[in-house]
DNA sequence: TATTGTTATACTCTATAACTATA
DNA sequence: TATAGTTATAGAGTATAACAATA
Protein backbone atom coordinates (compact mmCIF):
# COMPACT_ATOMS: atom_id res chain seq x y z
CA UNK A 1 0.00 0.00 0.00
CA UNK A 2 1.29 3.48 -0.76
CA UNK A 3 1.46 5.82 2.03
CA UNK A 4 1.84 8.92 -0.11
CA UNK A 5 -1.39 10.66 -0.49
CA UNK A 6 -1.74 12.31 -4.20
CA UNK A 7 1.09 11.39 -5.42
CA UNK A 8 0.20 9.14 -9.15
CA UNK A 9 0.72 5.78 -8.88
CA UNK A 10 4.57 4.85 -10.06
CA UNK A 11 3.25 3.27 -13.65
CA UNK A 12 6.08 0.89 -14.58
CA UNK A 13 7.30 2.27 -17.56
CA UNK A 14 7.34 -0.75 -19.80
CA UNK A 15 3.37 -0.59 -19.45
CA UNK A 16 1.43 1.36 -21.59
CA UNK A 17 -1.26 3.64 -20.13
CA UNK A 18 -4.48 1.36 -19.35
CA UNK A 19 -7.70 2.18 -21.22
CA UNK A 20 -10.50 3.55 -19.69
CA UNK A 21 -12.50 0.28 -19.53
CA UNK A 22 -9.62 -1.42 -17.94
CA UNK A 23 -9.28 0.55 -15.24
CA UNK A 24 -12.88 0.31 -14.81
CA UNK A 25 -13.08 -3.13 -14.36
CA UNK A 26 -10.40 -3.26 -12.54
CA UNK A 27 -10.96 -1.27 -10.05
CA UNK A 28 -14.09 -2.50 -9.76
CA UNK A 29 -13.29 -6.08 -9.30
CA UNK A 30 -10.72 -5.18 -6.50
CA UNK A 31 -14.43 -3.06 -4.81
CA UNK A 32 -15.76 -6.56 -5.26
CA UNK A 33 -13.35 -8.73 -3.86
CA UNK A 34 -13.08 -5.82 -0.51
CA UNK A 35 -16.94 -6.43 -0.57
CA UNK A 36 -16.39 -9.65 -0.40
CA UNK A 37 -14.12 -9.66 2.47
CA UNK A 38 -16.25 -7.40 4.13
CA UNK A 39 -19.49 -9.58 3.89
CA UNK A 40 -17.47 -13.07 4.95
CA UNK A 41 -17.53 -11.58 8.51
CA UNK A 42 -21.28 -11.74 8.34
CA UNK A 43 -21.66 -14.84 7.15
CA UNK A 44 -23.05 -13.86 3.74
CA UNK A 45 -21.63 -13.89 0.14
CA UNK A 46 -22.84 -11.24 -2.89
CA UNK A 47 -24.89 -13.23 -4.48
CA UNK A 48 -26.89 -13.86 -1.00
CA UNK A 49 -26.80 -9.89 -0.93
CA UNK A 50 -27.79 -9.11 -4.35
CA UNK A 51 -31.22 -11.61 -4.07
CA UNK A 52 -31.80 -10.05 -0.75
CA UNK A 53 -31.18 -6.42 -2.08
CA UNK A 54 -33.62 -7.25 -4.76
CA UNK A 55 -36.35 -8.68 -2.30
CA UNK A 56 -35.97 -5.92 0.31
CA UNK A 57 -37.53 -3.73 -2.88
CA UNK A 58 -39.76 -5.50 -4.72
CA UNK A 59 -42.25 -8.24 -2.92
CA UNK A 60 -43.67 -10.61 -3.54
CA UNK A 61 -41.83 -11.97 -6.51
CA UNK A 62 -41.57 -15.39 -7.90
CA UNK A 63 -38.59 -17.18 -8.59
CA UNK A 64 -39.17 -16.76 -12.13
CA UNK A 65 -39.35 -13.62 -11.71
CA UNK A 66 -36.06 -12.81 -9.84
CA UNK A 67 -34.12 -15.60 -12.07
CA UNK A 68 -35.25 -13.48 -15.20
CA UNK A 69 -34.53 -10.06 -13.34
CA UNK A 70 -30.67 -11.52 -11.73
CA UNK A 71 -29.71 -13.40 -14.27
CA UNK A 72 -29.14 -16.63 -12.43
CA UNK A 73 -30.60 -20.04 -13.21
CA UNK A 74 -33.77 -21.14 -11.12
CA UNK A 75 -32.16 -24.33 -10.26
CA UNK A 76 -29.52 -22.45 -8.98
CA UNK A 77 -31.95 -20.33 -7.06
CA UNK A 78 -33.46 -23.21 -5.18
CA UNK A 79 -30.36 -23.56 -3.16
CA UNK A 80 -29.64 -19.84 -2.60
CA UNK A 81 -33.14 -19.14 -1.21
CA UNK A 82 -32.75 -22.21 0.99
CA UNK A 83 -30.29 -20.93 2.78
CA UNK A 84 -31.72 -17.55 3.03
CA UNK A 85 -34.67 -18.78 4.21
CA UNK A 86 -32.78 -20.98 6.47
CA UNK A 87 -31.27 -18.09 8.12
CA UNK A 88 -34.91 -16.39 8.55
CA UNK A 89 -33.81 -13.71 5.82
CA UNK A 90 -36.29 -14.91 3.49
CA UNK A 91 -39.95 -16.68 3.28
CA UNK A 92 -41.42 -18.43 0.96
CA UNK A 93 -44.91 -18.43 0.67
CA UNK A 94 -47.36 -20.17 -1.54
CA UNK A 95 -49.06 -17.68 -4.17
CA UNK A 96 -52.81 -18.44 -4.01
CA UNK A 97 -53.08 -17.41 -7.40
CA UNK A 98 -50.92 -19.72 -8.95
CA UNK A 99 -50.25 -22.58 -6.40
CA UNK A 100 -47.35 -23.75 -8.42
CA UNK A 101 -45.68 -20.61 -7.58
CA UNK A 102 -43.79 -19.33 -4.50
CA UNK A 103 -44.44 -15.68 -3.05
CA UNK A 104 -41.24 -14.40 -2.02
CA UNK A 105 -40.90 -11.82 0.51
CA UNK A 106 -37.83 -10.39 2.78
CA UNK A 107 -38.59 -11.02 6.32
CA UNK A 108 -38.23 -8.13 9.33
CA UNK A 109 -35.12 -10.16 9.76
CA UNK A 110 -34.01 -9.84 6.01
CA UNK A 111 -34.29 -5.84 6.32
CA UNK A 112 -32.22 -5.75 9.06
CA UNK A 113 -29.18 -8.20 7.28
CA UNK A 114 -29.71 -5.49 4.63
CA UNK A 115 -29.54 -2.75 6.15
CA UNK A 116 -26.54 -3.87 8.06
CA UNK A 117 -24.56 -4.84 4.47
CA UNK A 118 -25.69 -1.01 3.58
CA UNK A 119 -23.60 0.38 6.87
CA UNK A 120 -21.05 -2.19 6.59
CA UNK A 121 -20.83 -0.72 2.26
CA UNK A 122 -20.25 2.60 4.01
CA UNK A 123 -17.15 1.62 5.87
CA UNK A 124 -16.05 0.26 2.48
CA UNK A 125 -16.96 3.54 0.55
CA UNK A 126 -15.04 5.33 3.28
CA UNK A 127 -11.81 3.30 3.07
CA UNK A 128 -12.22 2.88 -0.79
CA UNK A 129 -12.81 6.85 -1.77
CA UNK A 130 -10.46 7.50 1.64
CA UNK A 131 -8.81 10.35 -0.52
CA UNK A 132 -11.64 11.69 -2.24
CA UNK A 133 -13.60 15.17 -1.52
CA UNK A 134 -17.06 15.15 -1.49
CA UNK A 135 -17.01 16.67 -4.90
CA UNK A 136 -14.60 14.01 -6.53
CA UNK A 137 -16.99 11.36 -4.93
CA UNK A 138 -19.74 12.73 -6.50
CA UNK A 139 -18.38 13.57 -9.54
CA UNK A 140 -17.09 9.72 -9.93
CA UNK A 141 -20.58 8.70 -9.07
CA UNK A 142 -22.85 11.09 -11.63
CA UNK A 143 -20.11 9.48 -14.46
CA UNK A 144 -20.52 6.19 -13.20
CA UNK A 145 -24.09 6.67 -13.35
CA UNK A 146 -23.95 7.68 -16.61
CA UNK A 147 -23.25 4.53 -18.09
CA UNK A 148 -25.52 2.67 -16.01
CA UNK A 149 -28.36 4.66 -18.00
CA UNK A 150 -26.27 4.28 -21.13
CA UNK A 151 -25.83 0.59 -21.04
CA UNK A 152 -29.51 -0.08 -19.83
CA UNK A 153 -27.85 -1.97 -16.72
CA UNK A 154 -30.63 -2.21 -13.42
CA UNK A 155 -29.62 0.01 -11.37
CA UNK A 156 -29.92 -2.44 -8.15
CA UNK A 157 -28.97 -5.80 -10.33
CA UNK A 158 -25.24 -6.77 -10.36
CA UNK A 159 -24.01 -7.81 -13.71
CA UNK A 160 -21.81 -10.32 -12.57
CA UNK A 161 -24.54 -13.02 -11.51
CA UNK A 162 -25.63 -13.29 -15.49
CA UNK A 163 -22.07 -14.40 -16.58
CA UNK A 164 -18.38 -14.39 -14.51
CA UNK A 165 -16.34 -12.44 -16.81
CA UNK A 166 -13.33 -10.35 -16.08
CA UNK A 167 -11.23 -7.98 -17.17
CA UNK A 168 -11.00 -5.46 -20.25
CA UNK B 1 -41.86 11.94 -17.41
CA UNK B 2 -40.02 8.59 -17.77
CA UNK B 3 -42.13 5.62 -17.16
CA UNK B 4 -41.46 2.71 -19.27
CA UNK B 5 -40.37 4.49 -22.06
CA UNK B 6 -36.84 3.82 -23.86
CA UNK B 7 -35.42 6.10 -21.92
CA UNK B 8 -32.15 4.33 -20.39
CA UNK B 9 -33.24 3.11 -17.21
CA UNK B 10 -34.42 5.48 -14.95
CA UNK B 11 -34.09 4.38 -10.62
CA UNK B 12 -36.81 2.56 -9.94
CA UNK B 13 -38.37 4.79 -6.62
CA UNK B 14 -37.73 1.43 -4.06
CA UNK B 15 -34.39 0.91 -4.52
CA UNK B 16 -32.32 3.26 -2.49
CA UNK B 17 -29.19 5.12 -4.31
CA UNK B 18 -26.69 2.37 -4.91
CA UNK B 19 -23.00 2.93 -2.96
CA UNK B 20 -20.16 4.56 -4.94
CA UNK B 21 -18.02 0.86 -4.12
CA UNK B 22 -21.17 -0.81 -5.52
CA UNK B 23 -21.73 1.60 -8.75
CA UNK B 24 -17.66 1.13 -9.94
CA UNK B 25 -18.02 -2.74 -9.28
CA UNK B 26 -21.25 -3.02 -11.69
CA UNK B 27 -19.92 -0.76 -14.37
CA UNK B 28 -16.46 -2.56 -13.97
CA UNK B 29 -18.01 -5.88 -14.11
CA UNK B 30 -20.19 -4.96 -17.26
CA UNK B 31 -17.17 -3.20 -18.81
CA UNK B 32 -15.63 -7.04 -18.43
CA UNK B 33 -18.27 -8.44 -20.13
CA UNK B 34 -18.54 -6.70 -23.06
CA UNK B 35 -14.34 -7.10 -23.20
CA UNK B 36 -14.65 -10.78 -23.16
CA UNK B 37 -17.44 -10.70 -25.29
CA UNK B 38 -14.89 -8.55 -27.56
CA UNK B 39 -12.39 -10.84 -27.20
CA UNK B 40 -14.18 -14.08 -28.28
CA UNK B 41 -13.94 -12.99 -31.97
CA UNK B 42 -10.64 -13.22 -31.78
CA UNK B 43 -10.41 -16.31 -29.88
CA UNK B 44 -9.26 -15.12 -26.73
CA UNK B 45 -10.04 -14.98 -23.23
CA UNK B 46 -9.55 -12.48 -20.79
CA UNK B 47 -7.21 -14.44 -18.84
CA UNK B 48 -4.73 -15.44 -21.85
CA UNK B 49 -4.47 -11.49 -22.47
CA UNK B 50 -3.54 -10.83 -18.94
CA UNK B 51 -0.57 -13.23 -19.65
CA UNK B 52 0.26 -11.77 -22.62
CA UNK B 53 -0.11 -8.46 -22.12
CA UNK B 54 2.53 -9.12 -18.99
CA UNK B 55 4.85 -10.75 -21.23
CA UNK B 56 4.95 -7.69 -23.76
CA UNK B 57 6.37 -5.80 -21.03
CA UNK B 58 8.15 -8.07 -18.96
CA UNK B 59 10.61 -10.31 -20.29
CA UNK B 60 11.92 -13.06 -20.01
CA UNK B 61 10.11 -14.32 -17.18
CA UNK B 62 9.55 -17.73 -15.72
CA UNK B 63 6.40 -18.92 -14.41
CA UNK B 64 6.78 -18.71 -10.50
CA UNK B 65 7.01 -14.91 -10.86
CA UNK B 66 4.56 -14.70 -13.70
CA UNK B 67 2.12 -17.11 -11.41
CA UNK B 68 3.37 -14.54 -7.99
CA UNK B 69 2.25 -11.37 -10.12
CA UNK B 70 -0.34 -12.03 -11.55
CA UNK B 71 -2.14 -14.69 -9.01
CA UNK B 72 -2.76 -17.57 -10.84
CA UNK B 73 -1.93 -21.17 -9.64
CA UNK B 74 1.65 -22.68 -11.19
CA UNK B 75 -0.29 -25.57 -12.19
CA UNK B 76 -3.42 -23.83 -14.18
CA UNK B 77 -0.53 -21.35 -15.67
CA UNK B 78 0.41 -24.85 -17.52
CA UNK B 79 -2.26 -25.28 -19.54
CA UNK B 80 -2.46 -21.40 -19.88
CA UNK B 81 0.25 -21.18 -21.72
CA UNK B 82 0.29 -24.38 -23.98
CA UNK B 83 -2.75 -22.71 -25.13
CA UNK B 84 -0.49 -19.44 -25.57
CA UNK B 85 2.65 -21.08 -27.02
CA UNK B 86 0.71 -23.85 -29.02
CA UNK B 87 -0.47 -20.49 -31.46
CA UNK B 88 2.42 -18.71 -31.44
CA UNK B 89 2.06 -15.95 -29.23
CA UNK B 90 4.33 -17.28 -26.47
CA UNK B 91 7.89 -19.14 -26.37
CA UNK B 92 9.03 -20.97 -23.60
CA UNK B 93 12.84 -21.01 -23.64
CA UNK B 94 15.06 -23.02 -20.84
CA UNK B 95 16.64 -20.67 -18.58
CA UNK B 96 20.23 -21.23 -19.09
CA UNK B 97 21.25 -19.89 -15.72
CA UNK B 98 18.45 -21.92 -14.13
CA UNK B 99 17.83 -25.38 -15.92
CA UNK B 100 14.74 -26.21 -13.98
CA UNK B 101 13.18 -22.75 -15.11
CA UNK B 102 11.31 -21.52 -18.53
CA UNK B 103 12.08 -18.17 -20.06
CA UNK B 104 9.00 -16.85 -20.98
CA UNK B 105 8.90 -14.75 -23.95
CA UNK B 106 6.33 -12.82 -25.98
CA UNK B 107 6.63 -13.86 -29.54
CA UNK B 108 6.57 -10.99 -32.39
CA UNK B 109 2.83 -12.39 -33.49
CA UNK B 110 2.00 -12.15 -29.92
CA UNK B 111 3.17 -8.48 -29.92
CA UNK B 112 0.73 -8.21 -33.36
CA UNK B 113 -1.90 -9.96 -31.44
CA UNK B 114 -1.70 -7.70 -27.92
CA UNK B 115 -1.66 -4.70 -30.38
CA UNK B 116 -5.12 -5.91 -32.34
CA UNK B 117 -6.15 -6.65 -28.97
CA UNK B 118 -5.60 -2.57 -27.86
CA UNK B 119 -7.54 -1.44 -31.30
CA UNK B 120 -10.49 -3.90 -29.93
CA UNK B 121 -10.24 -2.20 -26.61
CA UNK B 122 -10.34 1.37 -27.94
CA UNK B 123 -13.26 0.93 -29.80
CA UNK B 124 -15.00 -0.73 -26.64
CA UNK B 125 -14.19 2.82 -25.10
CA UNK B 126 -15.43 4.60 -27.69
CA UNK B 127 -18.58 2.70 -27.05
CA UNK B 128 -18.18 2.53 -23.13
CA UNK B 129 -17.72 6.18 -22.71
CA UNK B 130 -19.38 7.56 -25.91
CA UNK B 131 -21.08 9.90 -24.05
CA UNK B 132 -18.64 11.55 -22.45
CA UNK B 133 -16.53 14.48 -23.53
CA UNK B 134 -12.49 14.44 -23.64
CA UNK B 135 -12.64 15.94 -20.31
CA UNK B 136 -14.89 13.91 -18.53
CA UNK B 137 -13.24 10.45 -19.74
CA UNK B 138 -9.92 12.13 -18.33
CA UNK B 139 -11.87 13.04 -14.85
CA UNK B 140 -13.19 9.39 -15.14
CA UNK B 141 -9.55 8.30 -15.32
CA UNK B 142 -7.93 10.51 -13.09
CA UNK B 143 -10.10 9.62 -10.48
CA UNK B 144 -9.70 5.91 -11.00
CA UNK B 145 -5.98 5.67 -10.90
CA UNK B 146 -5.89 7.31 -7.86
CA UNK B 147 -7.75 3.92 -6.63
CA UNK B 148 -4.98 1.97 -7.88
CA UNK B 149 -2.59 3.94 -6.96
CA UNK B 150 -3.87 4.12 -3.21
CA UNK B 151 -5.19 0.80 -2.59
CA UNK B 152 -1.45 -0.90 -4.11
CA UNK B 153 -3.09 -2.61 -7.63
CA UNK B 154 -0.45 -3.46 -10.07
CA UNK B 155 -1.55 -0.75 -13.28
CA UNK B 156 -1.27 -3.65 -15.75
CA UNK B 157 -2.48 -6.73 -13.17
CA UNK B 158 -6.36 -7.65 -12.89
CA UNK B 159 -6.96 -8.66 -9.51
CA UNK B 160 -9.90 -11.22 -10.45
CA UNK B 161 -7.13 -13.37 -11.42
CA UNK B 162 -5.63 -13.28 -8.25
CA UNK B 163 -6.56 -16.34 -5.67
CA UNK B 164 -7.23 -15.31 -2.19
CA UNK B 165 -4.01 -16.49 -0.50
CA UNK B 166 -4.19 -18.73 2.60
CA UNK B 167 -1.43 -18.78 4.88
CA UNK B 168 0.69 -21.87 6.23
C1' DT C 1 16.83 -30.49 1.15
C1' DA C 2 14.37 -26.97 -1.63
C1' DT C 3 12.46 -25.29 -5.91
C1' DT C 4 10.52 -25.31 -10.97
C1' DG C 5 7.44 -27.04 -13.89
C1' DT C 6 4.25 -30.68 -14.57
C1' DT C 7 0.74 -34.20 -13.88
C1' DA C 8 -2.93 -36.46 -11.34
C1' DT C 9 -6.69 -35.99 -8.66
C1' DA C 10 -10.13 -34.27 -5.74
C1' DC C 11 -13.23 -30.69 -5.10
C1' DT C 12 -16.53 -27.11 -6.28
C1' DC C 13 -19.07 -24.55 -8.98
C1' DT C 14 -22.29 -24.16 -13.28
C1' DA C 15 -25.39 -25.77 -16.74
C1' DT C 16 -28.68 -29.07 -18.66
C1' DA C 17 -32.17 -32.08 -18.42
C1' DA C 18 -35.62 -34.70 -16.10
C1' DC C 19 -39.40 -34.89 -12.68
C1' DT C 20 -43.79 -33.02 -9.81
C1' DA C 21 -47.46 -30.39 -9.24
C1' DT C 22 -50.12 -27.30 -10.81
C1' DA C 23 -52.34 -24.51 -14.72
C1' DT D 1 -49.87 -28.80 -23.50
C1' DA D 2 -47.15 -25.48 -20.86
C1' DT D 3 -45.05 -23.48 -16.71
C1' DA D 4 -42.99 -23.00 -11.58
C1' DG D 5 -40.16 -25.13 -8.70
C1' DT D 6 -37.19 -28.88 -7.65
C1' DT D 7 -33.86 -32.63 -8.15
C1' DA D 8 -30.17 -35.22 -10.45
C1' DT D 9 -26.33 -35.25 -13.01
C1' DA D 10 -22.80 -34.11 -16.25
C1' DG D 11 -19.44 -30.83 -17.43
C1' DA D 12 -16.26 -27.08 -16.58
C1' DG D 13 -13.42 -24.86 -13.76
C1' DT D 14 -10.32 -24.62 -9.54
C1' DA D 15 -7.42 -26.16 -5.84
C1' DT D 16 -4.27 -29.62 -3.63
C1' DA D 17 -0.89 -33.04 -3.68
C1' DA D 18 2.55 -35.86 -5.73
C1' DC D 19 6.43 -36.31 -8.98
C1' DA D 20 10.86 -35.74 -11.97
C1' DA D 21 14.51 -32.73 -12.95
C1' DT D 22 17.58 -29.49 -11.20
C1' DA D 23 19.59 -26.56 -7.72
Amino acid sequence: MNDSRDEPSARPPEFPQPSPSFLVSQVGAHAAARFTEALAERGLEPTQVGILRILCARAPMNQRALSDLVGILPSQLVALLDTLEARGLVVRERDPDDRRANALYATEAGRAEMRAVEALTEVLDSSLFAGFSPDERSILVTLLERIVSAEGLHPAVHPAYRRLAVEP
